[in-house]
Formats: structure tokens, C-alpha cells, sequence
DNA sequence: TATAGTGTTATCGG
DNA sequence: ACCGATAACACTAT
């Protein structure tokens, strides 16, 4: 399920077989995924234009739409957020899944298009759907994309050292907010905070200077591998979040429980 | 049947 | 105003 990794994956489904193709319907009838809008709205302003181009920072999409004739001005971007359970699919004009399939559900559910809460509709018979089993995406025009912060895979040493240089936050709930570093969830800042041996609770404040180098030396390496791996299941970490696991490194038991209001596992001998 | 959950955000308290 | 903790959201899987 979508963090980082798994939202790129999902860029580029839609970058391979999403864009421009004339939008012809558009399916906005689910009030959940597409609040704050109203049903309907979303269509008129998708209608008869095209997806130019699909961006995202941190887990937030966004597709810039062309103007609706020849010289016309463009139209709103689509922003789409995945939430915890949303997955891209684009398909052909009989309905056959040719992009998105079964990316991270690894098998299960394909061709399951039950839970479709927005589509496009394209001028060829195809579509892209927003399939959401959970309803905590979101499908919206114009997203408020400048409230994230950097990109986990783009942010610079001096802007990662001032985010964690200061305050009383653990390191974990500092990691997982999308205000200062966008697109880390809870697999992969675990698997951060291991890598870096960093205790989760520690308070931001009080790492010393090695250890803010050692954790953003794990964010870029650890979600370049997941990007690279095709989500956050590649990472070690993530099969040793089961009662009874090992730390994989020293072999002292896995300790778990609640930090940044998050289940947290970490070792119990390194990240003491 | 009860509970946890890979995300975000409004709200509350210090 | 800032910072952090918590509940709520809607639904599925175990």
C-alpha cells in the first residue's frame, strides 16, 4: 500500500498509458473520494481535455489538463492521493487492465474492479480508474501541493539537518510528517530509523550530528531501493514486523509498540 | 465478533 | 502562535 514508492509507480502508470487522450466522461459520483467537491464538478472541468502531464512530490499526484480546444488555456490540474488502500489502473476500451494491475497487491485482486470510486473516461473506450477499497484517497482540482514538504528523494542536507535539529517530536513522528519531509510512511521510516540504528522515540533535539547524517543516509538509500523495487515491500526491515522476529543484523529480539501514534517495531539491542 | 491498519487532518491541550 | 498527541475518517483482513 501506496508510500513513496508505490505513488511513483503509480506516476508512471499513468505517464506510460494516461495521458493525452481526449476525456470524454468522468465518473466524480463518490462524495468520500471526491470531497471537497460536489458531484459533477470534477467532470465539467475534465471534460474535452487531456492529461498533459502527471507530477508527484512525497504520496501527492497531481496531472496538469490541457485547455479544451486549440489555443484555449489549460485547464485545473487533477490532483489524486492514494490514501492507505488506492491503486491506479488504466484500461482498454473492452475494460482489460493494461497498466497498474497488480503492482503491489501482488496477485490478488486483479481485474477486481469493485472498488472504483473516480474514473476518466478517454476517447478511445479506455479509462483510468481510482480503485479505493478503504476511501481514503482523494481525487481533487487544484491540489494544495506547496503545504508538503521536499521531496524525500530530492530533499537537500541542509534542509533535511534543519528539520531535524530541532524540538521535542520523536524521530519517527518527525519522519512520517508530510509538512517537513514529504513521502515516508510507516514501512519505510522504520526501516529508516534501523538502518540509522536510531532509537524511534529519541526526541528530534537531541540527535547529535552523526546521527542526522546516518538518517538521511538511510532515507535516500532506503527509499531509492523501494523506488527501484517497486514498493516498500522490498525493504528487510519489513518482514521482521512479526511477534517473535529477530533483528536480521545482531539477532536480538524485534521490540514493538505505539510511537507517533504509529505500531513501531525496532531493535531492542541497536535502537535502545 | 473484535481489533488493527502501509494515510491525512481537524481538534484539543500545553 | 507553535508543538505535539489523539480521534476520526471508511472499510477490509485477520
Amino acid at each position: 500500500m501506496p508510500e513513496l514508492p508505490e505513488v511513483e509507480t503509480a506516476r508512471e502508470v499513468i505517464q506510460r498509458a494516461g495521458l493525452d487522450h481526449v476525456i470524454v466522461d468522468v465518473d466524480d459520483s463518490d462524495t468520500y473520494e471526491c470531497r471537497p467537491h460536489k458531484p459533477g464538478e470534477i467532470r465539467a472541468a475534465l471534460l474535452g481535455r487531456r492529461l498533459t502531464a502527471v507530477h508527484r512530490r512525497g504520496k501527492s499526484m497531481w496531472c496538469d489538463t490541457s485547455g479544451i480546444g486549440e489555443s484555449e488555456p489549460a485547464g485545473p490540474a487533477l490532483g489524486i492521493h492514494l490514501g492507505m488502500s488506492g491503486k491506479i489502473v488504466i484500461t482498454d476500451r473492452q475494460g482489460n487492465e493494461i497498466e497498474g494491475g497488480d503492482y503491489w497487491e501482488r496477485g490478488r485482486d486483479l481485474g477486481d474492479h469493485r472498488y472504483t470510486r473516480f474514473s476518466l473516461t478517454f476517447a478511445d473506450g479506455g479509462s483510468l480508474l481510482l480503485i479505493d477499497p478503504r476511501r481514503l484517497g482523494r481525487v481533487r482540482l487544484d491540489p494544495p501541493v506547496d503545504v508538503l514538504g521536499p521531496d524525500a528523494l530530492k530533499i537537500t542536507p541542509r534542509q533535511f539537518r534543519a528539520t531535524f535539529s530541532k524540538g521535542t517530536a520523536p524521530v519517527k513522528a518527525r519522519l512520517l510528517d508530510q509538512h517537513a519531509i514529504a513521502g515516508i510512511g510507516n514501512l519505510l521510516a522504520d526501516q529508516v530509523m534501523w538502518q540509522a540504528k536510531i532509537n524511534p522515540a529519541r526526541p528530534v533535539g537531541e540527535l547529535t550530528s552523526a546521527e542526522v547524517s546516518r538518517l538521511l543516509k538511510a532515507v535516500k538509500s532506503s527509499v531509492q531501493s523501494a523506488v527501484s523495487g517497486g514498493g516498500v515491500h522490498v525493504l528487510p526491515m519489513v518482514a521482521f514486523r512479526v511477534r517473535g522476529a529477530r533483528c536480521p543484523r545482531c539477532g536480538a529480539p524485534m521490540a514493538h509498540g505505539t510511537v507517533g501514534g504509529r505500531t513501531t517495531w525496532w531493535c531492542s539491542r541497536e535502537q535502545a
